[in-house]
RNA sequence: CGUGGGGUAGAGCAGCCUGGUAGCUCGUUUGGCUCAUAACCAAAAGGUCGUUGGUUCAAAUCCAACCCCCACAACCA
């Protein structure tokens, strides 16, 4: 039995739940149930970045309290997190009083590698942020969203010095102690890593309010980095508590688009904590809509909650973890949803469950026992792999199997032949594969293989419900 | 010359590393079955594998050049 540390990355406050989110919780959530399967000890982190300027300004043109604002929308997101039926073991908050002490306490851990530093930098008022020499060329001096001229500003802050462990991040990536999934996002980041220069981690109080202090410096407020990257330790209870038992994490599951946070200054810090770099950083793709990506702008934004009451959580989980590709981006479109739903979880799995219940009852069919089975090689290699969607589409192949066997096996006909035997063991095969298969299929679709699972324990009936309605 | 990914049947993808008669799912057409949510099973049709050139007895697969799409490019998952 191990302990295992999963950890999803915390969304920033400023916006609602959308459907990129649920990626994140439902790759971490098949991560957990199948450790729990394999009789391992979880822990599963989730939580909210709740600091930054943003999430100021949005509290301000709502004219309420930002601690308001922020616990309304950590609500929302915990909310939003139960609906899609994972189970995490802890929320933390980066505004968390204890969170933020314990970040305070990190910062001075870290400080043989911070400096401090002057920077000049072409800066829009607009935006409030520093824009890169190129794209001030590029713009002829105006910022193009603001029409104002930058401006020439100059100012302290703290940098994290990632080049003392340029050497040691590579190295744990190309040895694959830190694995990075897919694989191919590997030389990306190596590229990154070497160019990558030492990171900011502080602004001046003026410019930034509403962030953690910087430990003995009253002029310089935490910039997200150290805050937010913190949580994932913090909540284990670092640096008070030994965490050795659950840290490395197992698997950090993040976003394609911030991955390299997660694979150079994540690493930097935990290196010069003295910890280990976690196991596995899976990538995810983002999801598109109807092949773009979605924006408001453009009007083609997934609710994920409209989704979730049409259809129900056990749709939205087949959806998302069979046809939305694991590490690549995957489309999303009302059209392919509910093709999916009628065909594959209303025809193919739906149907089997009624058909076979159905045979059964009629012929007064009873599974005694159930004999202890082994996971197929090919599943747990696939699930250790991290690769979801072709574990599922492998657990499908047996549901398909087993269609084909009732039709090649015609119980049916054994039934009006009165070869009562033979009948008694095709159903047997078949109830004992179709529960296999709502093994496989537990952590991906929980309460269906619960519900399959009842159905075909002690006597037998078809559900009165069928478990996937049609909807045309 | 920013970095990375991709271009294979109507759609979505696998195959490419380790060259050798082009495969899966959905859709379409036809047939079968009747236990089942008009569900299930079988078969068929459908592709000059982005372009051009090279290596080879043989290339989707290796090499070169080019074209096109997408994502990321320090804070819009």
């Amino acid at each position: 039995m191990e302990k295992i540390y999963i950890t999803t990355a915390i969304p920033y406050l400023n916006g609602l739940p959308h459907a990129g989110h649920a990626m994140d919780y439902y790759l971490a959530d098949v991560c957990s149930r199948y450790q729990k399967m394999l009789g391992n000890i979880v822990r599963f982190q989730a939580g909210t970045d709740e600091h930054g300027n943003k999430i100021y300004q949005k509290a301000k043109e709502l004219n309420i309290p930002v601690k308001d604002y922020v616990d309304a929308n950590a609500q929302k997101f915990k909310d939003f997190i139960k609906k899609l039926d994972v189970e995490y073991t802890d929320f933390v908050r980066t505004t968390d009083t204890e969170h933020e002490k314990k970040v305070q306490e990190i910062w001075l851990k870290l400080k043989d590698h911070i400096y401090l530093a002057r920077y000049a930098g072409w800066y829009c008022t607009g935006c409030e942020r520093y824009v890169t020499e190129k794209e001030y060329k590029e713009n002829n001096g105006i910022c193009p969203d603001h029409q104002k001229p930058y401006e020439k500003l100059e100012e302290e802050n703290y940098y994290l010095r990632i080049s003392d462990f340029k050497e040691q991040i590579r190295e744990a990536i190309l040895s694959k102690r830190m694995l990075i999934l897919p694989e191919f996002r590997e030389k990306e980041i190596l590229k990154l890593l070497d160019e990558s220069p030492d990171v900011s981690i502080s602004r001046p109080k003026e410019q930034l309010t509403w962030g953690v202090p910087v430990p003995d410096d009253d002029s310089q407020v935490m910039y997200v980095w150290i805050d937010a990257l913190a949580n994932y330790i913090t909540v284990l209870g670092f640096p008070e508590k030994d965490i050795s038992d659950f840290w490395p994490a197992y698997a950090q599951f993040v976003g394609k688009d911030i991955l390299r946070f997660h694979a150079i200054i994540w690493p930097a810090m935990l290196l010069a904590l003295g910890l280990e770099l976690p196991r596995t950083l899976v990538s995810h793709g983002m999801i598109l809509s109807n092949g773009q990506k979605m924006s408001k702008s453009i009007g083609n934004v997934i609710d994920p909650i409209e989704v979730l009451d049409k259809h129900g959580t056990e749709a939205f989980r087949y959806f998302f973890l069979r046809h939305v590709d694991t590490f690549s981006d995957s489309d999303f479109t009302w059209e392919k949803f509910e093709d999916s739903y009628n065909n594959e979880l209303a025809n193919d799995l739906g149907n089997l469950v009624q058909r076979l219940a159905t045979l059964c009852f009629k012929n007064n069919f009873e599974l005694k026992d159930l004999p202890e089975s082994e996971l197929p090689k090919e599943y747990t290699e696939l699930m250790d792999k991290f690769e979801f969607s072709r574990a599922f589409d492998f657990v499908w192949e047996k549901v398909q199997g087993i269609n084909r066997k009732i039709d090649e096996d015609k119980p049916w006909s054994l039934a009006k032949e009165g070869k009562l035997t033979e009948l008694n063991q095709v159903l047997s095969s078949e109830v004992m594969d179709l529960l296999e298969a709502a093994k496989l299929l537990s952590p991906f679709l929980p309460e269906t293989a619960e519900r399959i699972a009842q159905v075909f324990s002690g006597k037998i009936e078809p559900p009165k419900e069928p478990l996937f309605p049609k909807t045309k």
